[in-house]
RNA sequence: GCCGGUGUGGCGGAAUGGCAGACGCGACGGACUCAAAAUCCGUUUCCCGCAAGGGAGUGGAGGUUCAAGUCCUCUCACCGGUACCA
């Protein structure tokens, strides 16, 4: 870099100059009321880590700026928001280590993050910043809550959960990776609590059916299906037969029941409530112990050891209803208590699990389905049924519909169908989380906090420590948690559970729309004129979770009709990783960690915001390089000096009229083609065609000024400052962020003349020089008269000749 | 295992079924300079050849087509998701 003139490219002096002005002038700023169509372009918003920002978040961020900025010169009322998810685990665990308050530390964290932001020039709205740990945000997170509880949505229920001892609180399954917490690496085990769970599973099917309607990517889309998890089937009853009598009835869900005739025993999970009361005498130490064993491993335990099936007879039969069967009941942990009806019926012939559980315990094997060899494997195939009675010589299609028939008609059963959708866990034992606002009365009854009292505040603690019973570090504060009924004066104890970090980022693109209401969480107007979220951009990592909690509360919110769009996000587009240059995920343990802060510095925020466009799709996961970076840079000091020169005026190549007409196709069709590549986030192949252009003006004896106008505008979106700042050269007072797009003239897109080639069998022969409009036959014409042609087609018979307009002459001979 | 995605020069990556390798990085050469950096201009898929020219080529094997990186079948590798879901 040079020193002294202050004529070269500068973007340490540039950028900030414009940051104020942005700042200054409420640039961004959205103004209600217009008559324009509006476009609203969504971050993902941020966990503001004490780690700063990473070299990822811009990615999107920059993906959403250009966009945001392409579509207000393109007249949209433009809604671009940035806040911060700043609940969350990674605060309380700094503030139990070294005893600073969780709410200083996220100030501490959101202003670093804000200062970080700001300098990379995105055209947020800043008078619309939230924190979802502001008490007037939760207090609508809180209304939310009680609108789940007084449909029915929320419920308490005494479940297994995730226990770490280290962490003194319980883990969502999503939070547990290999048996251990996500953060710390801590050890987890199961233990029974009380806790709060939505109920999601009721919107299971809305939220399958819905994703037809988005504009989202197929393996997103795939991942939700796949994680909803719809299966169709029956459920059928059997009677039991047990020590205890026979009162008792035993439900399993099946997708097969066309291969009930086959089922040779049942199996129940270990926790099925149904165990107690029909194990045996006999059987009842063994099946006690099994349960204790299953009840030690976690989740992931007992499907890593999957490849041995174990289980244990309880001493009872079950009667199958098709044909009065007598069938042993096993427990075996291969059948999960939360799925279905947490009980099966076992068809060995034709399902590969039950098969290795029968090997095993040498139970036998009915062949109901021809096709397959049942004494190898289980065969799950299409075939004819047999030794099925009424179903015999029916495929599995018609002997399923069959089956379900008779089970409805005989009150043995009915079709049914299952989601393996569970429903949310949804409290924390956390201090720093919205309170949940239940009271526990002294009756023992629950009722919500009245809703005029939100927002039911986080009670401030001079030190934070964990209860050590499993409740939340609020239990300590009794103060607080001791409290009256404003309503009948009972004394009563609030609820200690906080709620997860999910619960602030499941409706923040609400809240941007109407960010200072006190009255509602958003307006009935403004919510009608903002929705749907028309981009949303944020990390594959959210694809399931935060996409389908969102989706669930949007669509309870409809249902009360405080929104009105089924669905939040319409467009959504993941970005891809950015990788270290060593082509290894970004860790601090791996000392590849790009900071943001540093290119800014080096080389201006222009440069790192294009850099990160540049380097490939957007969706795609991609290497950092320093030199690409240095490549941007330098591509960006040439765009100075094609307009600046060393004694800081303009370029007097820069002329009102002058222009060659191939300089003028390079206008336009840059024009055409960045115009085309910003509507489908093709930013790589935008950039390329700008400098396409800069290598194109560098060649010319004169420059167009409304060429280099438009160029400008064109290089606005990626590079705002630096575009701001050359606008601003070429004497406008005024930003550039509303001057209309440039058009572009079709018809000075395309050359008058091309070259074609010519082809003999597909083989290139020649090419040549023809008038881009020629017609098919008269090209044709021509490329037979190429010497070359003609000297290789000698001895040869003409089969056929295909002329492709524009493009080449295939002539087949032999 | 199942679902989804990706395989193209030394590297990142371009290519509505129609000239593979745009653009950038790197490398090499030239200009400028006492010299270097910076800058500007060129060359750069690989192999054979002094050259003219020829041959090969988009993970691999087949196929459809006048024409395939692109469509179809099979297969391999890597990445992501999920995992006894009955």
């Amino acid at each position: 870099m040079q020193e002294g003139s202050g004529n070269y490219y500068n973007p340490q002096s540039i950028e900030p100059k414009w940051q104020k002005y942005w700042d200054e002038n409420n640039t961004f700023q959205v103004q209600e009321g217009t008559n324009k169509a509006k476009f609203y372009a969504l971050d993902m918003f941020p966990y503001p880590s004490g780690a700063g920002l990473h070299v990822g978040h811009p990615e999107g961020y920059t993906a959403t700026d250009i966009v945001s900025r392409y579509k207000r010169m393109r007249g949209y009322n433009v809604l671009h928001p940035m806040g911060w998810d700043a609940f969350g685990l990674p605060a309380e665990q700094h503030a139990l280590d070294t005893g600073e308050h969780p709410r200083d530390i996220t100030v501490t964290n959101i202003n670093n993050f804000r200062r970080q932001i700001k300098s990379l020039g995105f055209s947020y709205d800043w008078d619309r910043e939230i924190s979802t740990t502001d008490p007037a945000y939760y207090k609508w997170t809180q209304w939310i809550f009680l609108q789940l509880y007084k449909k029915g949505l929320a419920y308490v229920a005494e479940v297994p959960v995730n226990w770490c001892p280290a962490l003194g609180t319980v883990l969502a399954n999503e939070e547990v990776i290999d048996g251990k917490s996500e953060r710390g690496g801590h050890p987890v085990i199961r233990k029974p609590m009380r806790q709060w769970i939505l109920k999601i599973t009721e919107y299971a099917e809305r939220l399958l059916e819905d994703l037809e309607e988005l504009d989202w990517s197929e393996s997103i889309k795939d991942m939700q299906r796949n994680w909803i998890g719809k299966s169709t089937g029956a459920e059928a009853r059997f009677a039991i037969e047990a020590e205890a009598g026979t009162a008792e009835e035993l439900t399993v869900f099946t997708t097969r029941p066309d291969t009930l005739f086959g089922a040779s025993y049942c199996v129940l999970a270990p926790e099925h409530e149904l165990v107690e009361r029909i194990v045996s005498t006999e059987q009842q130490a063994a099946v006690k112990a099994y349960q204790e064993q299953a009840a030690r491993k976690s989740d992931l335990e007992r499907t890593d050891l999957a490849k041995d099936k174990s289980g244990v007879f309880t001493g009872a039969y079950a009667i199958n209803p098709v044909n009065g069967a007598k069938l042993p009941i096993w427990i075996a942990d291969y059948v999960l208590a939360g799925y279905g009806t947490g009980a099966i019926m076992a068809v060995p012939g034709h399902d590969q699990r039950d098969w290795e559980f029968a090997k095993k315990f040498d139970l036998p094997i009915i062949e109901v389905i021809e096709g397959g060899d049942v004494t190898k494997e289980a065969y799950t195939g299409d075939g004819p049924h047999i030794r099925s009675g009424l179903l015999d010589g029916l495929n599995n299609e018609q002997a399923i519909a069959t089956m379900i028939d008779w089970l409805e008609k005989n009150g043995k059963g009915a079709g049914k169908v299952t989601y393996r959708l569970r429903d949310w866990l949804f409290s924390r034992q956390r201090y720093w989380g919205e309170p949940i606002p239940i009271l526990h009365l002294e009756d023992g009854t629950m009722k919500p906090v009245p809703e005029d009292q939100l927002p039911l505040l986080l009670p401030d603690v001079d030190e934070i420590k964990p209860s050590g019973t499993g409740e939340s570090p609020l239990a300590n504060v009794t103060d607080w948690v001791n409290t009256v009924d404003p309503e009948s004066g009972q004394p009563a104890r609030r609820e200690t559970n906080t709620m997860p970090q999910w619960a602030g980022s499941c409706w923040y693109y609400l809240r941007f729309i109407d960010p200072h209401n006190d009255d509602a969480l958003c307006s009935t107007e403004k919510q009608k004129e903002w929705l749907p979220v028309d981009l949303y951009i944020g990390g594959a990592e959210h694809a399931v979770l935060h996409l389908l909690y969102a989706r669930f509360w949007h669509k309870v919110l409809y249902d009360l009709g405080v929104v009105s769009t089924k669905e939040p996000f319409h467009k959504l587009v993941n970005q891809g990783m950015i990788l270290g240059e060593n082509m290894e995920k970004m860790s601090k343990s791996r000392g590849n960690v790009i900071n943001p802060d540093e290119i800014v510095s080096e080389f201006g925020a222009d440069t790192l915001r294009m850099y990160e466009m540049f380097m490939g799709p957007l969706e795609a996961t991609k290497p950092w390089n320093a030199s690409g970076v240095e490549g941007t840079y330098r591509f960006l000091s040439r765009v100075w000096r094609l307009f600046i020169g060393d004694n800081g005026e303009l370029n007097p190549k820069i002329q009102e009229y002058a222009s060659s007409v191939p300089f003028e196709r390079v206008w336009h069709r840059t024009i055409k083609k960045v115009t085309d590549d910003f509507e489908h986030l093709r930013f790589n192949t935008a950039i390329s065609q700008l400098m396409i252009f800069v290598n194109e003006a560098y060649k010319q004896e004169s420059l167009p000024k409304e060429a280099m106008e438009h160029f400008v505008q064109l290089l606005s979106p990626l590079a705002p400052h630096v575009a701001e700042e050359l606008w601003s050269r070429l004497g406008y007072k005024e930003t550039i962020t509303y001057v209309p797009w440039p058009t572009y003239d079709e018809s000075l897109t395309v050359d008058n003349e091309v070259e074609i080639v010519v082809q003999i069998s597909g083989k290139i022969v020649d090419r040549i020089q023809i008038p881009s409009d020629m017609e098919q036959e008269e090209m044709q014409r021509v490329a037979m008269e190429v010497e070359k042609v003609k000297a290789a087609l000698d001895g040869k018979t003409v089969r056929k000749v295909i002329a492709v307009k524009g493009k080449l002459v295939n002539i087949v001979a032999n």
